[in-house]
DNA sequence: CTGAAAGCGCTTACAG
DNA sequence: CTGAAAGCGCTTACAG
């Protein structure tokens, strides 16, 4: 065992080869281990004189308080629990990179649980966090929302829906205005003078494709221009499925001469296809996404899109979470605006130039 | 408080209003709490029929075992600690998926904490992971990396280091190898005919520049291809450094005709540099990147580049840690290979073709 | 097969 | 200002 883990007993010059409670430090001391936990907390109650000598004793020895210990008689853990369906979403890397800066200032440690989409994980996890007795649980983007709302009733653990789903009115939630965000993308294709724009959603049903298709038609029909069923396909949220359903999209008699994708992997997928099929974006076909990634900026061309404030969702789901825990209880229900980033993607159409 | 969160005492008919314990479950089926706590482990001194009673039992009053007062007498969490950089990363949102899907297989649950690249807060975290006695810490991409030797020989905690600046002796790490993995990038692109190869590295200092930027000066001496100093610049690992550093490149009276990227976030700027520049891809200039993010292929051109294997090198890193717990210790150095994937964004030079 | 007891590392009311 | 005691929710050797 190397030097450096030991160190010297101030009243009987033996060695103590571990550190690791508050009496280790009360013999060390020579006071109670009461006195070490006064003294480390800084209670007004124990001498100041004391008080220092025990923290340097304390400082010295590289002691660190059990937080599990802690807990046990607090009452509270000062832990949460994130769900997230897949980490590796640049949309929800975002989301958890906020919640944990919020955590992160207010002392609360995180912890990050993948559910791959899969409700029997999703299961597992939210047990595992039971266990753990996590002050507060934030679920991003799952759609198995429905699982949460008996939770939120029998956990007495406050849970925070991140465009989930089926926010209930028991749960909290932080959700973006998908259709108003959607209507102004959307207005945005008929205001450049597009007639024939499709939309190109999410086949797995996350309430988030439905709404974002509800702003697409009210759009649409606010402009007069009539709804074609023919004009909406579904891919999966990713550029694989993005660029299936763009293929659909091409092999119609009549092409659409825009595209509002449910989010920019989708748009990414759409693009990709589009230059296979040796068209152009914007000259052929405009192209919309909805998220704005980091990396929509620099594709080529630049993605028109509706940009999510992540990380500050990701905040304001972590501040709900923080309200709850020392406020009198009431529900939380936040809103945020999405903000459309126009940029290079999205032109006029071919025939009005 | 809702009938729900109720269950009728077999001996009182009373109320219990909340069942935290292992005591309430004893009350509940009136026998000791030890008889509870061997009877939810399976354990085979308690008869089969009062511990199938008891687990029903327990099942119906939702109760769940408290992992904080279970780790305390246990001595270890099952807990492990992850400090990252920056979570919105691709690369490291990969890794950490990989750590969080190998953790949970195991029964480990993951404290995810931002770093942000500021020592202070690394510091802060590993204090917290201290206190939350946490049985392992991997730690992602940090540039502080110096910071943790001493740890390993104080901490007693195990730490695995992924990709970081100075695996010491006494650290265990997961890296890849870049030597090696550049080495084969740039032969790609002296294949091809290029004679005018830049690197574009980090300006930052990571350890993994300096190396990328050997494996590229070995492939210029395998060639016979001097080492121009004028070709080496320096972005940030983000698209805005790289777009910066190629436009010194393109600034150049002899321009490369190729380059190398220290990563794919940076070739990602320095492609936006060249088009903005009226260049093309690869037509002018060739360039490849590092990583092989989950966007690379998407891009247009699709982009050349090294694939690393981040989800493998998190599970690895995970399994680095489980070994450490269970078996006698040893220092564990894993190193990967890189792979390298051509697509359309390095082709011959043109005055070659 | 079952229970009483001790102990993991803390906090805090209660005495002095 | 300081200490002894009880208790948070578990596990497990020790008796019976």
């Amino acid at each position: 065992m190397p030097a450096l883990d030991q160190l010297d007993d101030a009243a009987t010059g033996h060695r103590i080869s571990r550190i690791t409670s508050i009496k280790d430090i009360a013999r060390l001391a020579k006071v109670s281990h009461s006195t070490v936990s006064r003294a480390l907390h800084g209670s007004s109650q124990v001498s100041a004189g004391t008080a220092a000598r025990i923290r340097r004793i304390a400082e010295k020895a590289g002691y660190r308080a059990s937080a599990a210990a802690r807990s046990l008689v607090m009452g509270h853990s000062n832990t949460i629990g994130v769900v997230v369906t897949n980490i590796a979403d640049p949309f929800v890397a975002g989301v958890v990179g906020g919640i944990e800066d919020m955590a992160e200032k207010h002392g609360y440690s995180v912890f990050l649980a993948n559910s791959n989409a899969e409700p029997e994980r999703e299961v597992r996890v939210v047990r595992s966090f039971e266990e753990r007795r996590v002050d507060g649980i934030i679920v991003t983007s799952s759609r198995v929302g429905a699982l949460y709302m008996p939770l939120m009733e029998h956990l007495r653990i406050p849970v925070v829906l991140l465009n989930n789903q089926h926010p209930s009115e028991f749960a909290h939630s932080v959700l973006i205005d998908n259709v108003e965000a959607s209507l102004q993308a959307t207005r945005h294709l008929i205001q450049l003078g597009h007639r024939r724009i499709a939309y190109l959603g999410d086949r797995l049903g996350h309430q988030s494709d439905t709404e974002r298709c509800a702003g697409y038609r009210r759009a649409l029909e606010e402009a007069g221009l009539k709804f074609e069923p023919a004009l909406v396909v579904h891919g999966d949220g990713m550029p694989e499925g993005g660029a299936q359903a763009m293929a659909q999209l091409l092999g119609q008699l009549k092409r659409p001469t825009a595209v509002f994708c449910y989010n920019d992997m989708s748009a990414l997928g759409a693009m990709r296809q589009i230059r296979t099929h040796r068209l152009k974006v914007p000259d052929d076909i405009s192209v919309a996404g909805f998220d704005d990634l980091y990396i929509s900026q620099y594709l080529e061309p630049p993605l028109t899109t509706v940009r999510q404030p992540m990380r500050q969702m990701g905040r304001m789901a972590m501040e709900t979470l923080l309200h709850i825990f020392d406020g009198p209880y009431s529900t939380h229900n936040l809103r945020v605006e999405g903000q459309l980033i126009v940029r290079q993607s999205t032109a006029r159409p071919k025939e009005n130039r």
